[in-house]
DNA sequence: TCGAACATGTAAAAGGTTACATGATTAC
DNA sequence: GTAATCATGTAACCTTTTACATGTTCGA
C-alpha cells in the first residue's frame, strides 16, 4: 500500500491540499504509518495525471497557490480496489527489539539509556492516543486503529517495567549454540 | 539500523554464511524485522571491503563455495557503536490499520475477508513465537523480543475478536467533520 | 525422480526520505 | 519582530525488494 493509496483515502473524507493530507497522517496515522511531503506531492501529481483526483487552485483566499484536491469517481473506485486487492500485512521494523536481541554486547549504561528512550517514546504515543480516543465520534474502523495503538503501547510499557531489572542484570550472558538448539522451523 | 548492522549482529553469535544469516533473521526476527538475500549479500561484501568482517571460503565440505564470514574486532566495535548511536525507534507500517481507517468504503464481505486474513496471520505468528519461547535458554534480551511479540499478538487477536461484529455492522458510517473536530494537536 | 533445502549472486526498479529552496501569514 | 504555521515543490540519495540466473545435495 503506497502513498498514492493513502492520499486517495485521505481525500475520501474530504477535499484537501497536500499539506492537509500530511496533517491528517500525522494526527491519525502516526502509530501505524507515515509519509513525508517528498512522497505526498509527487503522489498527488501522479494521481491527477491518472485522473484519480482532480485539482482546483484557490488563489488569494488566505494563502496563495492553495491546490485543493478532490477524489474523482475513478479515484474512489481505484481506492476501493487497492484496499480490497492488496494484502493487509504489517511491516514492523523495530530497531529497539533488534537492539535488545544484541543487548549482551552493550555496556549497562548504554542499555539503560535505550530503555529510557523507548519508554519515553511509548508513553508519549500512548498519551496522545488516549487523548484522541474520546475526542469525537469515530467510525468503528477508526476507533479500532486508536484502541489497538493504546493496547499495544500499554502492553509494551508493562513488559518494559516488568523486565527492566532483568535486562540490566542479565544482558551480558550469551546464548549457547543459538542456531543449533533454537532454530525452530528446521 | 540497516542490514549491515543486522549482519554484524548475526555474526556476533557465531560465524556464518549469508544463507545462515538469512535463516537466523527468519527464525528469530520475523516479527520485528526482515531482510532479503538481495540486501544481505551486498551488505556482506561491503562489510568485508570495510574490514568489519572477514571471509574464508570452505570449498567441497558439503556445498561448493560456502563463504563463512566472521566478525572482526573492528566489526564488533562498529556494531556496538551502531547499537549505541542509532535511535531505538520503531517504524510500523500496518496496511491492516490503514484498511480499517478506510473501512467505511468497503463492501462488508471484503472487510470480513480481510479480518479473516489478518486473524490467520496473527495466529500463525503467535503460535510460532509460543513454540520458540521455551525452546532453549535465551538471553534476557532475546526472551524479551519473543515475549513482546507474544503479548502484542495476543492483544491484537483479542481486540479483533471483541470488535469483529462492531466493525462489520458499523463500517459504513462516516465521521462528521473529522479534521475540524478531531485534529488533536492543533 | 522430484521437490525442498542449501548456497551465491546481480540488475533493475520501486519506493521513500532528507535536504534544499521559497515565500506568505498569523499569533505572541 | 520573530517564531510557528501554512503552503508547495524538487533533486539527490538511500535502501530494499523483486526477479532473474545457476547449480548441488539430500530425503521421500
Amino acid at each position: 500500500m503506497s502513498v498514492k493509496t493513502l492520499c486517495l483515502g485521505a481525500l475520501s473524507f474530504e477535499d484537501g491540499t497536500g499539506y492537509d493530507i500530511k496533517k491528517l497522517f500525522e494526527a491519525a496515522f502516526s502509530h501505524f504509518h507515515s509519509a513525508s511531503y517528498g512522497s505526498i506531492y509527487p503522489a498527488l501529481r501522479q494521481l491527477e495525471a491518472d485522473g484519480l483526483v482532480s485539482c482546483r487552485v484557490e488563489p488569494g483566499e488566505r494563502h496563495p497557490d492553495r491546490k485543493l484536491f478532490s477524489l474523482t469517481e475513478a479515484g474512489r473506485a481505484a481506492l476501493i480496489e487497492d484496499l480490497t486487492r492488496l494484502p493487509a500485512a504489517e511491516a514492523i521494523r523495530s530497531d529497539f527489539l533488534v537492539l535488545l536481541f544484541f543487548a549482551h554486547l552493550l555496556p549497562t549504561e548504554a542499555l539503560a539509556a535505550k530503555l529510557d528512550e523507548i519508554e519515553r517514546y511509548y508513553r508519549q504515543e500512548l498519551d496522545y492516543l488516549e487523548g484522541i480516543a474520546d475526542a469525537c465520534e469515530h467510525t468503528a474502523g477508526i476507533a479500532y486503529t486508536i484502541e489497538q495503538g493504546i493496547r499495544v503501547y500499554r502492553s509494551k510499557l508493562q513488559l518494559l517495567t516488568e523486565r527492566r531489572a532483568a535486562l540490566l542484570a542479565d544482558h551480558r550472558k550469551l546464548p549457547k549454540e543459538w542456531s543449533a538448539a533454537c532454530s525452530p522451523s528446521d
